[in-house]
DNA sequence: TTCATACTTTGACGCTTAACGAATTATGCA
DNA sequence: TGCATAATTCGTTAAGCGTCAAAGTATGAA
């Protein structure tokens, strides 16, 4: 009727949505603060797409989650310092200290991983701040985007990419693309996906199977600390 | 057997536990410290005793609740302040959403209530934040908790709280207890129980029946705010 | 001892809900 | 435009769980 105005059964519906083991497992592993996708969740909970899915529609419905819509991507993460306070809460009462919790993101896709075309991760955050601090990034005219400097377009030529055809494109040519792992910016657009080609080409970078992780080579590593001055 | 390893499934299985319309009614009922009888709360919870039976034995299982059997009564009361902590965060999450709530809270309750055996609500946060001005409360050796300065034991001696008596009970002496409807600290801990105790003796505050709202009578204002320069 | 009270356990019933695959929508890429 | 991927919705199945009445256990009183 209206379960407004019995705090006891508002709390029963959220202690039950928390209370599944699948839903735990999901909302544990985004305790780290991280942002994931529905599927990422579903691996974590060992469920199908469909069954995490429904999880997370219910998860959100006790706004426990929240949800933000990235290209054809949808983050999911805790709503809010409420929910982390109360789910450490619940862990103290089953008797398990906090610490004993580690983040269960598999490390090489917090490292690096492909965010559509581009390079993620924390990777991909330090190629956006190293290309920034050497200038060879720029604001863009529009304000939100990035532009290539004349240096810039000088220093990625030996690499083949030519930012005069990139720019030809109808892509949009650099923007900061939000991290939602990293929660800090790396370079997507037409500029972000022919440095992923590059990379990959080159092989400098190589995808796992199977996964959006990304590994760095040996190649890589010396490649990114002559070319950039970036080091892993 | 290796749920030492998974603290969501061990969560998982408490927040299961509180996240049952019957057992909440049961846990928020006990919320005021008090112990009640199996079939008080079937009562209360409005379910059959066998059902109340099985209930209980369920949160006795997740140590939810504790019991004391004395003669052919068994008194069931919330497993420590571990769990008043973790069912106060949940309510804040469910309370969040629902803004109806909390006008919904009846005034009293929300002016000066029980917070297990301290003093909770905007009167307990009041007087948290004036023994604070007064420097009688300063922080505790280990970061989180609170010390009683000399001027602190000076002060509270005349109402017989006697601080070097507190401090030898293995109960944590003082520390801030979060507050669900205020989201700010009162005092908990062994020194909240001796203030509310002492309160309750001088007939400052007075109970009301079959709740845990505390009323602040004429005497408890003058004498607030003579002893603490607290007006209400 | 016998009875009465307080509570728990047992067993059967019915409802809720998690689970999956298949089909559908939405977005991005070529 | 068509293809591929991400994610959701739908329909069905199966398991778990809450529910109560009745039988069982324990305590205290006559």
């Amino acid at each position: 009727m209206n379960a407004e105005h019995r705090p006891d059964l508002a709390v029963s519906k959220v202690a039950a949505a928390i209370g599944e083991p699948a839903r735990a497992r999901m909302l544990y592993c985004l305790l780290d603060g991280h942002a994931r996708t529905s599927t990422e969740l579903g691996i974590v909970a060992e469920v199908s797409p469909s069954t995490a899915s429904a999880h997370l529609a219910r998860l959100k419905e006790e706004r426990l989650v929240s949800v933000v819509a990235q290209g054809k991507h949808r983050y999911y993460r805790l709503d809010g310092e409420n929910v982390s306070a109360a789910l450490e809460a619940l862990m103290v009462v089953a008797g398990r200290s906090t610490e004993i919790f580690v983040p269960t993101t598999p490390s090489g896709l917090r490292f690096a991983r492909a965010c559509y075309d581009h390079i993620a991760g924390s990777f991909g955050v330090s190629l956006h701040d190293r290309l920034n601090e050497l200038k060879w990034l720029v604001s863009g005219s529009d304000g939100t985007g990035y532009d290539l400097s004349p240096a810039g377009a000088q220093g990625l030529a030996p690499l083949g990419i030519d930012a005069a055809a990139l720019r030809s494109l109808r892509r949009r040519f650099a923007y900061a693309c939000i991290d939602w792992s990293e929660r800090r910016p790396h370079i997507g657009g037409a500029l972000g996906a022919a440095l992923l080609t590059c990379a990959l080409q080159r092989n400098w970078l190589v995808k796992d199977l199977d996964s959006r992780a990304l590994r760095v080579t040996r190649a890589g590593q010396r490649e990114f600390h002559i070319r950039f001055g970036l080091r892993a």
